[in-house]
Formats: structure tokens, sequence, C-alpha cells
DNA sequence: TCTTGACTGATACGACCGTATGAATTAGAT
DNA sequence: ATCTAATTCATACGGTCGTATCAGTCAAGA
């Protein structure tokens, strides 16, 4: 007795499966018989392989969009809301550990950029640069084009998502606990605090 | 008439599409076809598709830890160290754009790593832990546990290297200039040292 | 009860996959 | 010029792929 609907459970299984194997080395065949439903399924409720990619990444990628673009305009000083943005990254690519693996799948990949990630990436853009320019204009983040404080920003929660199971393996059965993630995104926060931060007055 | 032998054609065109297109995706048909090969020669030169994918990744992988190695473990202060190990990262990334989404792949996917990366990482990793303990020792670097510290330091190059595409859009021509390239590998290798430096010298 | 539309299920199709095979060709040594 | 080993080449095989087809099932409305 599963409560789920096909196209649910079909969604399911294929978020797992798509960022165990990528989009090639996952088949339609694996996908139906995990998720417990026929082999006909995925054409009937989604079209086609590829439009039940883009609905599972949809549903990371348009959440993930709207918190970071909420946090990153709140009425609040820059600082924080870095902070605030990085946190939500890692609380994303924790709650879905499947996803992260399939949006750097599709970054480092040379291809065209699914429709999902494309129209995130396109919200979520200007408001870290108004982010950055707010910082900036408010003294609280050092001057300098914005494109690479962006991007060292965005590195630590991507890269921690991509190295995840690598560093599990390292740090052990700590990895699992709470405080260990805790402590893994406050050092993050800091590291770019202290990263961004302009020059102390000790050079006056 | 080719200068260049049947199996280092091979090479040449399998990196590029395994890259684009990730290990399932890329065909062996596909990369005999762009080497100008028999359909056969993957199999004559290499013995298997997953061989020369290896061979593919060597390539790669092996001067990167030769040289990070000698970088993190050379008689310079650790601060220096990490520079340059820093520097290592984005000149190997540059040199071969084909590899990083090979890597990166592999990183994020979750199955088992390929020797050539396994073995690299096996190599890498203990000099750099040598080299953040060496920098704490020295008081160049702030306390607290290595992995965290390490993990902000790679995030650098390789978030770099997974956004390359997207940042070059986004930059435009200026992206292809080597001055661009330089005013970003220093903007990381600052941000590394800003984040990792001790606080401030009011102790003394 | 009958009808209708949504869904499930088994099967089939053509395309492409990695690899194997064995003959044809080439290059080098004698 | 002849022999030998290395390489190239065309072709074939069994398997898996995404998708299409169409008959079967089932629940809800008339």
């Amino acid at each position: 007795m599963n409560h789920d609907s096909t196209p649910r459970r079909l969604l399911t299984a294929a978020r797992r499966i798509f960022a165990e194997r990528g989009y090639e080395g996952a088949s339609i065949r694996l996908i139906t018989t995990r998720a417990k439903a026929n082999l006909g399924a995925v054409t009937y409720h989604f079209g086609s392989k590829e439009r039940l990619y883009n609905a599972v990444l949809s549903e990371f990628m348009v959440p993930l969009g709207q918190t970071v673009v909420e946090r990153a305009t709140a009425p609040e000083p820059a600082t924080k809301r870095i902070g605030t943005v990085i946190e939500a990254y890692y609380d994303q690519f924790a709650r879905f550990p499947d996803f992260p693996a399939l949006v750097i799948h599709e970054l480092a990949l040379g291809r065209r950029l699914p429709p999902p990630i494309k129209d995130t990436l396109d919200r979520v853009q200007p408001a870290l640069f108004k982010l950055i320019q707010d910082g900036q204009a408010e003294g609280s983040v050092r001057a300098g084009p914005p494109v690479p404080i962006i991007m060292s920003i965005l590195s630590q929660p991507f890269y921690f998502a991509m190295v995840r199971r690598l560093v599990g393996q390292v740090v052990g059965p700590d990895f699992e606990k709470p405080e260990f993630r805790a402590m893994l995104i406050q050092h993050a926060i800091e590291f770019v605090w202290r990263g961004l931060a302009p020059e102390a007055r000790e050079v006056a």
C-alpha cells in the first residue's frame, strides 16, 4: 500500500538515480523499476525522459532560487544577508542530498543549461550583484569587482556539496552529526566574512 | 599525413568528448570518428572504454598531483605555499580546460572514484594537511580543524573551473584576456589569505 | 448498469551501445 | 623480396536504450 502517486514516486526515484549516474547513465527502465511503476509510466506522466529530468530539477531549483533571492534582498545589513544566503545553500543542499550532484553535473558539463537551472540562475544573479554592491556602499564589503566576490562566496556551499562524500570518508562518523555540519557552515560564513571584510584601520 | 599517433589522437578526442558528455554519454563511435580512427582502435590500443577513460584522467591527474605536492612541501613559509598551490590548480585547469569537468563529474557522482583520481587524492591530501599544520605552527594560519580550511582553499579553483563557462557569459569578451584570469587568481589567493589569517596583531 | 476517461501493463521497434572477429594492409627486419 | 608482427578496417553480435502501441483495468458519473 503506497500513498504516493505514480508521478510522485517517479520523481523521487528519478532524482536519486539521475544524481547517482548522470542523465545519460540513468535509464527509464531503472527509474520505473525502482519507483514500482511500469516502463510506460514516464512517457505517460511526463512525456519523455528529458521532461522528467527537468521536473526533477525544478523541484529543487525553484525553492532554492526563491529562498536565496528573499534572503539576498532582505532588509538587513549586507554582511548578515551574505551569511543567511550561504546558509540557504547549505540547508537546501542538505535537505535534498541528491540534488547538488545533478546541478554540479550540469554546470560542469559543456552543454546548454536545462531551463530550470538557467531560469533560477537568471533570477539569483542580479540579487547577488545587488547584495555585494549594497555591502560595498555600506562599507562592510571591500571594494572590487563583484564577479570574483560572488564566486568566492558561492564556492563554499558548492564545493562542499561536491566533495561531501569524500569528506565524510576522511572525517569518519562525526561527519553525520549535526554539530559537525553546523561547524562547517559556521566556518564557511566566517571565512567569507573575513575574506570580504575591508582593510582594518591598522593601515591608516 | 598526421604526425600524431592513433593512441594520441584517441586520447585528445576522448578527453574533450568525455568532458562534454560524461562517461556514459560519450560513445566509442563518436570518439573514434573525431579522432579519425577506426571503431576498433579503442579496443586495440587501450583494451576498453573504461581503460581509455582512466588513461585520459591520468594524463591530467598525475602531473597535477605531483605539482601540488611539490609546492605544498616546498621550503617556504606556509602562506606562500598556500598561494602557489592555489595557482597550481588554476594553472593546470587552464592548461587543460576539458579536464575539470571530468574530475568534477567524478567527485559529484556517487560512484567509486576511478583509480587515477583516487591515487592523486591520496597523495595530495596528507601534503595539504601538513601544509595547514605548518601554517598554524608558524602562526600564519588561524587555529581550527584542517578539514574545513582545506575545503575553503580548494573551493576556489574548483568552483571557478565548475562555472567558468557561465562566468564567461556574464563577463563577456574580457573573460578570455590573461589579465582577467590573473585578476581572478589574485583575488582567490588574497581572499584565502585573509580568510585564514590569524586575528589582527592586537596581541603585540 | 453502462459509459467514459484516466491510468496501468506487456510487448514491440528501430537505434545505438561496447566489444569481438578475422581479413586486409602496412612497416620493419632480414 | 620475403617474412613477421603491428595496425587498420569492415562487419557482426548480443544487449540496452527511449519511445510507441494497444489491450486491459479501474473508478466515478449518468
